[in-house]
DNA sequence: TATGAATGAGAGTTCATTCAT
DNA sequence: GATGAATGAACTCTCATTCAT
C-alpha cells in the first residue's frame, strides 16, 4: 500500500515539471540547474529525484507532457471542425493567441532548442524524431483531409507540406522568443497564413 | 617587430574558427569545451587563448566572420544581378545548393543556437540583434526595389515579408539542421520558393 | 527544516576555517591551493564551497573570526584589570606567552600576509582599515585612560603611541615568524615592553 | 669575444631589475607576471630570460641588488660619521626621509614580502637568513661601537637591541607600506626616535 | 641576442547526482 | 517519501617557461 496517494503523486510531478519549463524557458535547458527548480518549485532536490531519474529526463517528460497536451487540445478541438480549412484557420489562431502566453511562450523555447540539443544527442534523436513524425502526421492528415474533400490543391505533396508548415511556425517561433515583439510576430502571422492558405487552396 | 606575419597570425585565427565552427557544429556552443577545439585544431589551449580571450569570444568572432561572408557573398553576387527577382531566386538557390554542404550546416546550427543562447544574455543581445537587423534591412532593399521595379506588390510591407523570410529559411534550417534528409530540405526549399514568390509577386 | 543542526554547520565551518589557518600559516594564502584545505580538512572541495563563496572568503571569515576571538578574549581579560599598565602588561603578556603556540604563530603570519595582499586589492582595503582602526581604538583607550589616571604621559598623542604600539608588534612577530627563534623572540619583548613602558609611563 | 660589451648587458639586466621592483612593488611578487615587466620594461619575454633564469631569480636577485645599495650607501655615509649615536642619528633620518621616496617605498614592501615568501621557501631560506644577518651586524656594531665609547648603555645586549631596531622599522614600514599616511608615518619615526634613543643612551 | 607564439600543468569554481538521516 | 549536505569530475582560464626563427 503506498504511502501516498497516486494523486499526490502526480501533482507533485506536475509542479516539478511546470517549474522546469518556467526555467528551461528563462534561462534554457543548460543554464538551468537544479536548484533552480528547486528554488522555483520549493521541492527539495532529493525529492525531485525520487520523481525524475536525471535532470535530462525533466525534460524529456516535459517535452512528452506538452506534446500530449497540444496533441489533446487540438483533438477536442478539431472535433467539432468539419473542414480541413476551418482545422488550419484553427491552429493559425492558436499560435497566434495563445502562444503569446508566457507559458506557452517558454514551452516554444523549449520546443526550439529540443531541435538543437537532441540532434546531438544519440539516445534522445529516436524520441524527438517520433515527436517529430506526430507532428507531421497531424498536419498531413488534415491536409489530405482537405485534398479530399476538395479543399486544397491535390497536386501538393501532403507531407512536404506538413514539413513546411512546422518548420514556418518554429522559424516564426524562433525569432519571437528572441525578439519578443508582439505586434511584429502576430503581423508575420496574420501574412503567413494568408500566404500559406492561398498556395495550398485549391483553385 | 612582429615574431609572425600578419597572415599567419590571420591564417591561425582563422583554423581555430573552422575547428571551433566544426566543435560548435556537431556538439553546440555549451556542450562542446575547449579541449575540443584543441584536439581538431592541433592548437595548444594556451595559444587558443592568445587569439581569443574566452569562449564566448571565439563564438562571436565566429558569426561575425560567417555573418560578413555571407554579405560579401551577396553583394559580389548581387552586383551582377540587375532584378529583385533574380536576387531573390539566387538566393533561394543558395539555400538550396550551397547550405546543404557540411560547413554551412555547421554554420546554419550554430546560427540557430544563437538564437536561444542569446536570447538570455544580455551582453549579447545587441550584438545578436544588430546581426538580425542586417539580414532584415538586406531582404528589405530587395523587396523595396522589387515594388519600385513593379516585380512585387506593393501592398506588402517590406520590411514584414524581410522577417517572414527569414524566419522561413531559419526554420527549415532548424529542422534540416535535426532530421539531416537533404532530399526532403530541398523539396521543402523548391515548395517554399514557389509558396513566397508567387505570394510577392505583383498580379 | 534544516538537515543538520546550526551546531553543525558552525563547527563545520570552524573545522574548515581551522584547516585554513593551518594552509595559509604554513603556505602563504596564495600558495594554498583548495586542494590543500581539503586535504587537511577531509572535507571535499564541493562542500568547502557549500560553506564559503571563494577562497578570499574563508581568507576574510578567518580574519574576521580571529579578530574578533582577540577583543573577546581581552574584554574578558582586561575587565577585571582596573589601570592602563595592568592592560598593557596583560597584553604583552601575551605576546610573549600565548603568541608563541603555534596556532596563534599561523595566525599572526596570516594577519601579516594580511597587510600586503589587502594592501593592493581595492575591494579588501576597506575591511582590513576597519580592521585595523579597531585595534587602534582598542590601545588608544589604554592610553587615554593612563593619562586620565596620572599612569601615562599627558604629553603624548596616544593615537600615535597605539600605532606605534602595533607597529612594533607587528614587526617582531614578523620577524619571528620568518626566523622561529623563540629565545630571542622573548628577549625581544622584554626588552621592547621595558623600553615602551619606560618611554610612555608618566614621571 | 662577446657580441655586447659587458656594460651593456648590466645596463639592461638594471633595467629589467627596476621594472620588476615596480612590479613587485605596486602588485606584490605573486601577483606580478612576467608580461607586467615585459610591458613596463619594454623587453621581450624571452630576452629577460636570457638574463634571469626564472621569476624567483628576479626577486633574489632585485634583494640582493637592493641590499647591497644600502650597504653601500650606509657605508659611505657612516665613513664620515664618527660616533654611533651619529650612525643612529643618520639612519632615522633616511627612513623619514628617503623610505618616503615612491622607489624605496616599492623597495620596502617588496622586502616585507621577502620575509613572508622566503620564510615558506625551504631554498631561500639561507639567502634570507644571511641579508638578515647582515642587516642584524650592521646595528650591532655601531651599538658595539656606542658602548665602547661610553655613548650607549653598556648592560644592553647588542644583538637584541638590533633586532629591536629592525623589527620596528619593519613594522612601521609595514603599516606605512599599507596605509600609505606619510604624516603619521613621519610622526612615529620622530616618537619611535625619541624612545629608542632615550632607551639605548647611556646614562 | 632578441623575439613572442606556443605550451600544458594546474588553479578556482560549478553542479548533477547520491545517500545518510 | 523528503531532505539538503556531501561528493568530485569536469569546466574555463592563467601564466611561467620554452624554443624556433
Amino acid at each position: 500500500m503506498p504511502k501516498v496517494s497516486a494523486q499526490y503523486k502526480e501533482e507533485k510531478r506536475n509542479h516539478i515539471l511546470e517549474s522546469a519549463l518556467k526555467c528551461f524557458g528563462e534561462k534554457g535547458y543548460q543554464a538551468t540547474i537544479i536548484d533552480d527548480i528547486v528554488k522555483d518549485s520549493n521541492i527539495s532536490k532529493g525529492a525531485i529525484y525520487n520523481y525524475f531519474t536525471s535532470k535530462e529526463e525533466i525534460y524529456l517528460q516535459l517535452l512528452k507532457q506538452r506534446t500530449d497536451r497540444f496533441f489533446e487540445d487540438m483533438e477536442q478541438e478539431n472535433a467539432s471542425l468539419t473542414s480541413a480549412n476551418a482545422k488550419l484557420a484553427n491552429l493559425f489562431k492558436r499560435f497566434k493567441k495563445q502562444e503569446l502566453k508566457e507559458d506557452d511562450q517558454q514551452t516554444m523555447r523549449v520546443y526550439i532548442e529540443f531541435w538543437l540539443y537532441g540532434s546531438r544527442q544519440d539516445d534522445l534523436r529516436s524520441i524527438l524524431v517520433a515527436r517529430y513524425n506526430r507532428f507531421i502526421d497531424f498536419i498531413e492528415k488534415i491536409i489530405v483531409e482537405g485534398q479530399s474533400a476538395g479543399e486544397i490543391n491535390k497536386d501538393l505533396d501532403p507531407q512536404n507540406i506538413s514539413r513546411i508548415f512546422w518548420a514556418v511556425r518554429d522559424g516564426n517561433v524562433l525569432h519571437y522568443s528572441f525578439l519578443g515583439e508582439e505586434e511584429q510576430y502576430r503581423n508575420a502571422w496574420d501574412t503567413i497564413e494568408e500566404m500559406f492558405l492561398s498556395y495550398v487552396k485549391n483553385g
